[in-house]
DNA sequence: ATAGGGTTAG
């Protein structure tokens, strides 16, 4: 349909530029049609095209993340032969093929070559790679490239703070998932509706009696800054806080209900 | 102008 278009723009006169091109070599990545994609690039090159750092991005993307994890770093360093100089979208897209496709220490190293290459890493660099290192349950190594990250300036978002929170729990780390939960509140990033949850599913994952007035807590807080719970979640804490004894937490948080327009139906005390 | 991130819970 695209090349419909394309065509038609040329039979009327109007000749595609660079930006043309580069659009079109996306949607074969997109519909996976990496021969074509292939195809493409040669054509461009052989039409004298001045490719440019944007086609080599989405060259190195486009095959990394269907896989052909050489075949990107290959046109990694076949663009530097070339001339063209990569930038920090191009050392982000190959950073991430390296995690998702390959191991992330080969994606540290080009992270760090990146930076020694003076390229400043931005958020879309350390999402990346702290991924990464959560994926391979290297949750200190993670922890520290937050560290690094924020130190560097570049303020972690909530989605980021959700997923090493819930690699955390995943390991059985509920305590390490809740000091992080804990760094967010003094911080510019305040927890979302997914914290909650994580947070709370993790205790009922791990089943410790301790852990339930810290579950009630949490439901008590994310009502209070307005978060509603699902009616799942509520029942769940309430009938864990019933359960374990604390009767009078349970109908504090019941009471609230009175104070917030729709929480989910109790359950009967 | 076009490229690089993101789903984790019963």
């Amino acid at each position: 349909m695209a090349l419909q278009v394309f065509k038609e723009m040329v039979e009327r006169g109007i000749m595609p530029t660079l930006v043309t091109y580069n659009i079109i070599l996306k949607g074969y990545f997109m519909t996976r049609q990496l021969n074509e994609a292939w195809e493409f690039f040669l054509e461009m090159k052989r039409r004298k095209c001045e490719i440019n750092v944007v086609t080599y991005t989405t060259m190195i993307y486009g095959f990394g993340v269907a896989g052909e994890v050489k075949k990107s770093k290959r046109i990694f360093y076949e663009m530097v032969g070339e001339g063209v100089v990569p930038n920090v979208a191009t050392y982000n897209a190959l950073v991430h093929v390296l995690c998702k496709k390959d191991n992330v220490e080969n994606a540290v190293l080009v992270f760090e070559e990146m930076v020694v290459k003076r390229f400043v890493p931005n958020s879309v660099s350390y999402n990346a790679v702290i991924r990464g290192f959560c994926h391979a349950g290297e949750m200190e190594r993670a922890l520290r490239f937050m560290a690094r990250m924020e130190k560097e300036g570049c303020q972690p978002n909530v989605q980021m703070y959700n997923v090493v929170i819930w690699y955390l729990c995943d390991a059985g780390d509920i305590e390490k998932g809740l000091e992080l939960f804990e760094k967010m509140g003094d911080g510019s990033c305040l927890p979302n509706l997914d914290t909650y949850n994580v947070l709370i599913s993790a205790i009922f994952v791990r089943k410790k009696y301790e852990d339930l007035m810290v579950a009630g807590k949490l439901l008590l807080e994310m009502i209070n800054r307005g978060f509603l719970p699902r009616k799942f979640t509520f029942n769940r804490v309430l009938n864990g806080l019933v359960l374990t004894g604390n009767q009078d937490f349970a109908r504090e948080i019941l009471s609230m209900q009175s104070r917030c327009g729709r929480l989910p139906r109790q359950l009967k005390l």
